[in-house]
RNA sequence: GGGCGAAUGGCGGAACUGGUAGACGCGCACGACUCAAAAUCGUGUUUCGCAAGAAGUGAGAGUUCGAUUCUCUCUUCGCCCA
């Protein structure tokens, strides 16, 4: 028998399939619709493991649920816009379309390889006029909404690359690239209104049922709704502020007070415009880093105002007003008050310049001891030292009586706050979808009409000044609109924006007029399953939850609110590490393996370290690139693998041991199919169909409802118990029509997974390639024996066969009789027996 | 510090609503084929024990006839937020 050739099977059916047109899909209102969706990649220039892992898991789905009948939407296109062409571009000294093209190009031809049941017709890169000048109208549509608008907010600069920085390209305060000390700059930045929508998108998480609880989680926490309470607080000794407005989640605690803290940009720092010393403190603040957890780190530090505070429940308390460093102008009203007592930063600030440390909060009610000194109390108790508020139940008690007492007294108000702030788009880069307004003159915005979009991207041969390269086309930036002169806006969007709409586009992705077409959309959408990595959790998903509520709000056309009916998050794909001696990181194909020992195989008297198994990362070298994976084992074997480890949302380890199972058990089926095909050939006439056929149920059984459950490591054991149980079981002569019935059924359930293997045995057995999912037949499924299990004192003593459906009594007669068991309880009575039907029966004596 | 989740053989992992713990794979051992090796096929493989048997799902308790599964406390690890 010939070995299975999977470079010439793979490469015939991928043709077939092209040929055929085999995934291309339309419109058919008489069947029911399904949206398989993989995050699209970014076209970096190679596939690597993990998009192996996730388009395997997708196309599993989307080739099973073809098979089951539905009208299957499997879209493929490219998140090409984004800073990694651009840095290629400075390195090669090449222009970023170019190279983002050809990586398109290559990493097209390796999806194909890998087989993948998608329908191309419908491929869209996000870099090209077709795709982002729709995002351009959105933008205006959304601009006419006043879900867009412009405002001044800090940025990290580098300025050696003259560019702004996201947070995680901030290393050690400085430039990931050029290691630049990184400053804080404000710069006029456009934002989407996403806050507008705070309470609808958590509100709609519950709708989610086919979500992960943990991503929800994730988001709730994101958006952050909290209840708390505005507090109005009286300013005693100045005549240009007369009030100071706080926000606060514990009202309760206003008793303890000692101090009131101001982010530097409150409105109150206008008054010390001119004073040297808070300008020297607004700088030394501007050095903390922009993210939470960097100035919830930082030491704190205050610049201590003139200005004296009121309690608004005690007059007698009065308190001074600082600015500090860990108070931000973008939560709440960049004002807290401080209570040192019942808030840990509060009480490093207290501790720090000499506060009064005043506990009003007590675990007991009648502990008289309890003070804080140097820990702040957070914890659940009673109030005390709080006039009306003594002895509530803190907090449930405590906070709503505080309220109603400041809402009842014109001192402050009920407030719901949300962490969520609106989404900075701006990014003065080049590649990247251009802003649609000009300014005129005087530097107001205007839109771009219409008529002149898109507004494409000037095209440039090569980076060569550092900075944005827009800012210096002055044939691009200069416009004429109606005869008056402007200049354009040449920061782009961020390109979450770009991502955050492109499965609508998928549904329609040749229309030109509109970024969609509002009867596809009606038809197809929502994406019934979305699989992706679990780091796009909150902003990829949370983007286009809002940009799926933008659109559709006042929006008639389509009124889908929830973009995602179904979330699937696949875990990462890892490998061992390796290290020379010297302590460098050397690649999985550096290392040659002798008597189980690893040495580096350029010298193999070098031994290698070998370290923990990490997620693939450039950085550690252990990539296992999958074309040369496919070259050597086959796309199926590969899909195999990544599919059979482990469960799919979680890691897997790859190995080497793993991949070279999955070839030799695809081996394993072409001599099952073979020696099939010669037992179907024989035409026996003797053995009766039933073990075969309650077999093929019982598996069918199984693989049904592990595709369901995406237990795919799971359901590839029962491939193997499959093959194992098949090798067997076909030497005992079954007829051609029972084998023939059975084996084609067990043929289909291969296709999802892999499928050139299984549409090649499907064709040489010359069984029909178009067939539907099996159908298992119950009536198969039931055992007329049954295994029970007999337990004596709730320890397992024996199992024994019965026929189904057998009574307590008649089976306690056997258990008597049975010499082997009856040991064990001999001269014994009975205290006890529980018995449950066909499964078990526990003696307790 | 808060939230969520996880912990099962040498390893990756199975176990439906509480009912035979360790499916399946890797690794390992032995055997067959071979002059030999590779490949392939077969058998075995939680631990202790020659055996009968006993113990056993991170640790400790609890509920139950019965707990990997439910409850509580703790430990370690992972992720998210701070």
């Amino acid at each position: 028998m010939e070995r299975y050739n999977f470079k010439f099977t793979e490469e015939k059916w991928q043709k077939f399939w092209e040929e055929n047109n085999s995934f291309s899909t339309k419109i058919d209102h008489s069947k029911e619709k399904f949206y398989c969706l993989e995050m699209f990649p970014y076209p970096s220039g190679r596939i690597h493991m993990g998009h192996v892992r996730n388009y395997t898991i997708g196309d599993v789905l989307a080739r099973y649920k073809s098979l089951q009948g539905y009208n299957v939407l499997h879209p493929m296109g490219w998140d090409s816009f984004g800073m990694p062409a651009e840095n290629a571009a400075r390195q090669n000294n090449l222009d970023p379309k170019t190279w983002t093209e050809s990586n398109i190009k290559n990493m097209k031809s390796q999806l194909k390889k890998l087989g993948l049941s998608i329908d191309w017709d419908r491929e869209i890169s996000t870099c090209t006029p077709e795709y982002y000048k729709h995002q351009q109208k959105f933008f205006l549509e959304l601009y006419d909404k006043d879900l867009v608008y412009r405002k001044e907010q800090y940025v990290n600069w580098d300025p050696v690359d003259q560019t702004v920085l996201a947070n995680e390209q901030v290393i050690d305060g400085k430039g990931w690239r050029s290691g630049a000390v990184v400053e804080r700059k404000k710069l006029n930045q456009w934002f989407f209104n996403i806050s507008k929508f705070s309470e609808k998108l958590l509100e709609n998480l519950n709708s989610l049922k086919e979500w992960p609880n943990k991503v929800k989680v994730m988001q709730k926490n994101w958006i952050g709704k909290s209840f708390g309470c505005e507090v109005d607080f009286k300013i005693q000794n100045s005549k240009k502020i007369k009030e100071i407005k706080c926000f606060t989640t514990r009202p309760d605690t206003l008793f303890g007070m000692s101090f009131i803290a101001l982010s530097v940009d409150h409105p109150v720092s206008e008054l010390y415009e001119n004073n040297e010393e808070f300008i020297k403190f607004k700088k030394q603040c501007s050095t903390t880093g922009t993210t939470e957890e960097a100035i919830a780190n930082a030491e704190k530090l205050g610049f201590k105002t003139d200005l004296i505070a009121v309690n608004p429940l005690n007059e007698n308390i009065k308190v001074p007003v600082y600015f500090a460093n860990f108070v931000l102008m973008d939560y709440g009203l960049g004002a807290v008050f401080g209570c040192p007592a019942h808030d840990q930063r509060d009480l490093d600030f207290a501790l720090k310049y000499n506060l009064e440390v005043r506990t009003v909060v007590r675990p007991d009610k009648s502990d008289d001891t309890f003070t804080v000194t140097d820990k702040a109390f957070t914890g659940a108790g009673y109030i005390f030292n709080s006039a009306f508020l003594n002895d509530l139940k803190c907090p449930e008690d405590s906070i709503i009586k505080t309220i109603e007492y400041l809402e009842q007294n014109n001192l402050g108000k009920k407030q719901i706050n949300f962490r969520l702030k609106d989404w900075g788009v701006s990014r003065q880069r080049y590649w990247g979808c251009p802003i649609p307004i000009a300014y005129n003159e005087k530097g107001n915005p205007v839109k771009i009409p219409q008529e002149m979009l898109p507004v494409k991207l000037p095209e440039i041969s090569k980076f060569e000044t550092s900075g944005n390269p827009l800012d210096t086309l002055k044939d691009w930036k200069n416009i004429t609109i109606k005869g008056k002169n402007y200049t354009r806006e040449t920061d782009t969007l961020d390109t979450f924006v770009d991502s955050s709409w492109y499965f609508l586009r998928f549904c329609s992705p040749k229309k030109n007029d509109y970024g969609f077409d509002k009867d596809e959309i009606k038809y197809w959408m929502p994406v019934d399953q979305y699989i992706g990595g679990v780091e796009h959790a909150i902003l990829h998903l949370l983007y286009s939850r809002f940009f799926m509520l933008a659109l559709s709000d006042e929006n008639e056309k389509i009124s889908i609110e929830e973009p995602f009916k179904g979330l699937f998050t696949q875990g990462m794909v890892c490998h061992e590490t390796y290290k020379s001696q010297n302590g460098e990181w050397l690649s999985p194909d550096e290392i040659e393996t002798i008597n189980g020992e690893k040495f580096e195989k350029t010298d193999k008297s070098k031994k290698v370290k070998v370290g923990p198994s990490e997620s693939m990362s450039k950085s550690k070298k252990n990539i296992i690139d999958p074309e040369n994976i496919i070259e050597n084992y086959g796309a199926d074997a590969a899909r195999l693998f990544i599919l059979s480890d482990s469960p799919p949302e979680k890691d897997v380890q790859w190995s080497d041991e793993g991949i070279a199972s999955s070839y030799k058990f695809i081996q394993k089926l072409w001599s099952l199919n073979a020696k099939i095909m010669t037992e179907i050939s024989k035409n026996h006439e003797i053995n009766s169909s039933d073990k075969l056929d309650k077999f093929t149920n019982i598996y069918l059984k199984k693989m049904t409802d592990n595709l369901n459950s995406f237990s795919y490591n799971v359901l590839i054991a029962g491939i193997h118990e499959m093959c194992t149980f098949l090798n067997k079981e076909t030497n005992n002569k079954y007829t051609r029509g029972t084998l023939i019935s059975n084996y084609n059924k067990i043929l289909i359930t291969l296709l999802p997974i892999i499928p050139h293997f299984a549409s090649e045995c499907l064709e040489i057995n010359q069984f029909k390639l178009n067939q539907i999912w099996p159908r298992v037949d119950e009536s198969k499924l039931i055992e007329e024996k049954v295994k029970i299990v007999v337990q004596i004192n709730g320890k397992k003593r024996a199992l024994i066969d019965t026929e189904r459906d057998i009574s307590e009594e008649s089976l306690l007669k056997v258990i008597n009789n049975n010499n082997s068991i009856n040991k064990y309880f001999f001269n014994k009575d009975p205290l006890k027996v529980i018995f449950i039907k066909n499964k078990i029966i526990n003696i307790i004596v």
